[in-house]
RNA sequence: GCCGCGUUCGUCUAGGGGUUUAGGACGCCGCCCUUUCACGGCGGUAACACGGGUUCAAAUCCCGUACGCGGUACCA
């Protein structure tokens, strides 16, 4: 292992950061932290025509949330920057410069029209893989085939040209992953790749291969699906007589219908795939990233839970798995509860306030606000639904749950209109959970029902639901004036 | 098609030649607690893709097959 590990997390802000590319930046910060090393965001706009605006911003902030702390990057540059691969553009253009004297790449002048002719050509003559490489490149338009004066001839003429790297016609290509052992790769197989684009923007390959090595990049840590393209990125470092690092591919994160997790088939499925959706919708950072950790990775022994802290220390690359992993949204819906059911119903009423848009809770009283939290806390799964199933303690039920209806039956009313009479005169002292239980009990006996036959009904008249937290407690939370009135409202309309 | 990478309960995984009647977690089912719903506790269901080797012994090593996934762009 070197010393001062090195990894970066280098996002292209092509739209929102999603769940995959988040487990990415978290495995590389988990495996920095692990050895002390640094963890570095790179911002990789090389795609003018896919830039999307906000998208730094999003991934900035989405980062934060999750508490992955940035070493360096755009917001707080290191001595290796410009972290914008836009900013650092006349860079590529000089290492390109460089596998042309070299002979490791080479000028390519072919319209996209060119090139789309040529692929058809070949794909009819029974070439099912054309690709612009060590043959092809024979009968194309390149500084390969042009005599020098040519090509300088187009250059000084401003003609539009890419420089392409010069993929040796046979050779086999090896590197050790530290996640999957040996790969090896046969070059016959690879494209001539374009290594600087007609715009004068270097494509992912060389910029990638460019600025882990300026910047001091120790270990590639990135997702399966830039395994294949790894083989040109060690030819490219050979090319500039560069060490590689280590490389290590994450297993992807897949659908449960199958396939990689995209954006359509999370939606589909009722899986959030952006950051800033679980941000949204009031997920629990911890609870995400302690899921998103155990999903292709498992530190060996039968814990399931920890902190970021420990996953720091507990992080290694060799017990990442090698399979594609399934979301499992119940999975993280368990981890959910768990780290809300941690917060202090303190914390939870100050975030209640802050998510709610009905006044009444805005306003509420705290110390009542976080004992209805108390009774709602080990019933819901995210902090927004402990509003839902706890507006009953801030406002009248406006109708009452059809299942729920189905308990209250034709005696329902008699044995209510009892209830109320037996705690009306009750004073606010003896507004009680345990009296208001006795007073029950009382009605029940004497009517010779069960207990079910008033408490049903009594809680559907209360809180509009056939189910939630001890009716009794909840009762004498909302106070004798709320419970009678609703029970009142509940005779006259369900009569 | 070609190239590459994978494959242990439905899902995430442990296990890496004998310690395994293959362990844990989520889910699901049942019971207990509770005259609601949950929490909690206890228990149950359920897997080594297939076929050949190697070996005294294979889930574990090797080879094939199947299946899945990824890549195959002047996208990353």
């Amino acid at each position: 292992m070197k010393d001062n590990v090195r990894v970066r997390f280098a996002p292209s802000p092509t739209g929102f950061l999603h769940i995959g590319g988040l487990r990415t930046a978290l495995y590389n910060y988990l495996f920095a932290r692990h050895h002390g090393g640094s963890f570095i965001l790179r911002i990789e706009d090389t795609d003018q025509s896919r830039y999307v605006e906000d998208a730094e911003k999003d991934i900035t902030k989405s980062l934060e949330w999750s508490g992955i702390e940035v070493d360096e990057g755009p917001g707080n540059p290191g001595s290796v920057g410009p972290y914008r691969q836009s900013e650092r553009k006349e860079l590529y253009h000089d290492y390109a410069q460089k596998l042309i004297e070299s002979g490791a790449a080479y000028y390519a002048f072919d319209t996209t029209e060119e090139l789309d002719q040529m692929r058809e050509r070949l794909q009819k003559s029974g070439n099912p893989s054309p690709k612009y490489d060590a043959i092809t490149r024979q009968s194309m338009i390149n500084s390969l085939t042009l005599p020098q004066d040519e090509v300088q001839k187009r250059l000084d003429a401003g003609d539009e040209y890419v420089v392409r790297l010069k993929v040796p016609r046979r050779e086999l290509i090896r590197f050790e992953d530290l996640i999957r052992g040996h790969v090896s790769f046969e070059s016959k197989g690879l494209d001539d790749q374009v290594l600087l684009k007609s715009d004068g923007m270097p494509t992912y390959h060389l910029a990638n291969v460019v600025d882990d090595h300026l910047m001091k990049i120790t270990h590639v840590i990135r997702g399966e699906e830039w395994l294949s393209s790894t083989p040109k990125h060690i030819l490219l470092y050979q090319a500039f007589g560069w060490e590689a690092p280590n490389m290590a591919h994450l297993p992807l994160i897949m659908s449960p219908s199958g396939g990689k997790l995209s954006k359509r088939k999370a939606e589909s499925e009722g899986i959030p795939i952006n950051t800033k959706d679980y941000i949204a919708n009031h997920y629990e950072p911890k609870a995400l990233i302690n899921f998103l950790a155990y999903l292709g990775w498992s530190p060996g022994d039968d814990s399931e839970l920890h902190t970021m802290q420990e996953l720091c220390s507990l992080f290694t690359l060799d017990r990442v798995s090698k399979g594609g992993a399934v979301f499992n949204h119940k999975k993280l819906m368990w981890y959910n509860e768990h780290y809300l059911r941690d917060i202090s119903s303190k914390k939870l009423a100050a975030r209640v306030k802050e998510i709610s848009t009905d006044e009444t809770i805005q306003n509420a009283d705290d110390p009542f606000l976080e004992k209805t939290i108390d009774l709602l806390k080990e019933r819901v799964s995210k902090v927004d639904e402990l509003m839902e199933m706890g507006d009953f303690f801030f406002n009248d039920p406006k109708e009452y749950d059809e299942k729920a209806l189905k308990k209250w039956k034709s005696d329902s009313p008699e044995l209510v209109k009892e209830y109320i009479e037996a705690i009306e005169p009750l004073d606010k002292s003896e507004f009680e959970a345990g009296t208001l239980k006795t007073k029950l009990e009382d009605v029940i006996n004497k009517n010779e029902v069960g207990f079910g036959k008033l408490m049903m009904p009594l809680r559907i008249a209360v809180t509009g639901q056939g189910f939630g937290p001890d009716l009794f407690t909840s009762m004498e939370l909302l106070g004798k004036d709320t419970v009678v009135r609703r029970l009142n409202t509940a005779l006259d309309r369900l009569a």
